[in-house]
DNA sequence: AAAATGTACACAAACGTTTGATTTAATAAT
DNA sequence: ATTATTAAATCAAACGTTTGTGTACATTTT
């Protein structure tokens, strides 16, 4: 590691920046006046208006962001903490997040919590501390008290659960519904003609996994086909586990010509294992995932279809939340006290390729 | 969509944050006495201190960020601007900036560019606004004018760059250099026998093209190997170019055995395109590709290897050089002013798959 | 001509801290 | 007994805004 360290002479930097009581005082003016001439009050003659604005132009005048947010008692920036920003979901949550927020001049102050129950403690004290108007929120996988939640409540800072959302009660949150989702991807493989139709589900005490089996054995009920616990095997999600399980289906006494799996790095881990096991019926089975991950389009053998969890609308939505109960904080203290609850409805997109 | 909107009573919050001034007048102390009492100043009685203490606690005070901010005249935030989240190379950078970050207190405002530059100006302008204290910058792959960050050095806001540096001369950056990691590729290579190698590059404006086409060259003639034009070809990194580059090169006088892509992704691309056209070679040409993503673990068939460009140790250094730039400007106004400039080199690893 | 209205600006408080300078009282040194 | 020293706390300014209220003058209304 090279380390190249250059002393250079100090350059000519402009002293502090410019303040609304310097142009007062250039001006003759009063601190108020200058002031109201920037934020055109019509109290203010139009002839000092212009003499105001193009002084402040000249000295790049810009409003001290710190000294409005104390002002006026709130800082303008929303807190997101979410699990991880390398997971796919989340990073285009996060791009709807911003988006939102940026184009309503809201700043976005980021952090992973690292699915770290802990850590996620600490950012939400953070975040307190830090005047957040508010806080976006996607908990923390093995999260299981909620105290600094409730307690943000308390400081009057709103929060908006999106996507992993705590099991409690008055809570505004979005989240998508996997049920409808799975029920689409086994009418699809049903109308196929799929009989034996494995699934290679989450952990058992997920939601997120409750969600899959429930519309997994609905389906089935609903087309009069029997369910047969035997095809459903939970795992941790490691490729390890995903393996094991893959094997099981492979054994079992019927045998699946169909896998829905818990997400797309299940079904990457399960197809890999049917080619490296060279397991001849590898092409025939075909596999349904979630997410859509763009991961996928890099496959060699890509699932016939996935079900969609609109990680963009859920943060679009969860925003747009946010900065709603925000700004009716502002124009009355009419404590509408109300709760937004948005499910969206996941969807099973047809792979083209 | 359902939609879902429920009213409840209004809940018991507690009024108004805790303030210093509140404690002070229910201690009949004065409010530098408070202040001081809870920085642990030595001029304040201990038992002062005690009773100031356990009074904030009780009433859960925390101090007003924002009031500290405006005066003290820093946020102790430091912005990120980079390209995107989800490519891997950032968000792990991210990670390294958080962590370095949080461990000093500072907090991270993160935005993405997106590759644009009109959304990258005005992101600096905007954490110009919110007064951070400084900024760490990948910056956008089509910026080509300069002056917004050159207009940020005037208000005294330093900027240490990382991995896609400005050609600018007086800045702070930190770097990896894609030569040595290139030239080791190709040493690996040549030692594994290979003469005729191809090089998948990326377009021939970036910086990060000259690096890799000039350790091709050189590793080449140190081996007494002459450079071949016909095997070097550059492209834009989309699916389409990359097949299209794949293609010369088969259809090349010479005939390559080994291919050295630009990154993880052009990898994938080459070697998915030769699959699906069932070119024979497929196993016999060996790949090596930069930046070693995790999406490689999912891939059939893995470079044999990848120039490492050390996103998390970049992200480290780059953080740790602003925190320090940002106290030395604290310590002694001592107008220090010297470039930090490093350089990390890159590395291959082999793949052990 | 007196009163009401309107216009264009100034004053001053407030937001919640930190911090240099000052005061008070008690204690030690001469 | 007088003066220096120290300890413990207070005063007041400052950070840069916004905003309710006050004021002077000119203009209109009656």
């Amino acid at each position: 590691m090279k380390f190249k360290y250059f002393s250079v002479l100090p350059q000519n930097m402009q002293s502090k920046p410019t303040t609304i009581k310097e142009i007062a005082h250039l001006l003759n003016l009063s601190i108020s006046t200058v002031s109201r001439a920037l934020h055109d009050h019509r109290s203010i003659g139009i002839a000092t208006r212009q003499k105001v604005k193009s002084l402040a132009a000249e000295l790049n005048y810009e409003p001290n962001q710190t000294a409005i947010f104390l002002q006026q008692g709130k800082t303008k920036t929303i807190g997101v903490i979410l699990p991880e920003l390398s997971e796919d979901f989340f990073s285009t949550a996060v791009n709807a997040i911003e988006d939102i927020a940026y184009e309503q001049n809201y700043t976005v102050l980021l952090a992973q919590s690292h699915d770290d129950e802990e850590r996620e403690k600490q950012l939400v004290e953070k975040m307190k501390n830090h005047r957040v108007d508010g806080l976006l929120i996607s908990v923390a996988k093995n999260t299981s008290s909620y105290e600094h939640f409730e307690q943000l409540k308390k400081y009057n800072i709103p929060i908006v659960f999106f996507d992993r959302i705590p099991p409690l009660k008055n809570i505004h949150f979005v989240a998508c519904n996997m049920e409808t989702g799975t029920i689409q991807a086994l009418n699809y493989l049903i109308k196929k003609g799929h009989r034996a139709i494995g699934l290679i589900n989450g952990p058992i005490n997920l939601y997120a996994s409750t969600e899959r089996r429930d519309g997994y054995i609905n389906a089935l009920l609903k087309s009069r086909l029997k369910f047969d616990p035997s095809l459903v095997i939970n795992c941790d999600l490691t490729k390890k586990e995903v393996e094991l399980a893959m094997d099981k289906l492979l054994k079992n006494r019927r045998k699946v010509t169909a896998v829905v799996t818990f997400n797309d790095y299940v079904a990457l881990y399960a197809i890999n294992y049917l080619r490296n096991n060279n397991v001849n019926s590898s092409n025939d089975i075909v596999f349904v995932s979630y997410s859509n991950l763009p991961l996928i389009q890099y496959m060699h053998h890509v699932p016939a279809a996935s079900v969609e969890q609109y990680p963009y609308k859920q943060g679009q939505k969860a925003t747009e939340i946010l900065l709603n109960i925000l700004k009716q904080k502002d124009d009355e203290s009419a404590e509408n006290e109300a709760f937004y609850k948005v499910i969206i409805e996941s969807n099973l997109i047809e792979n083209s390729k």
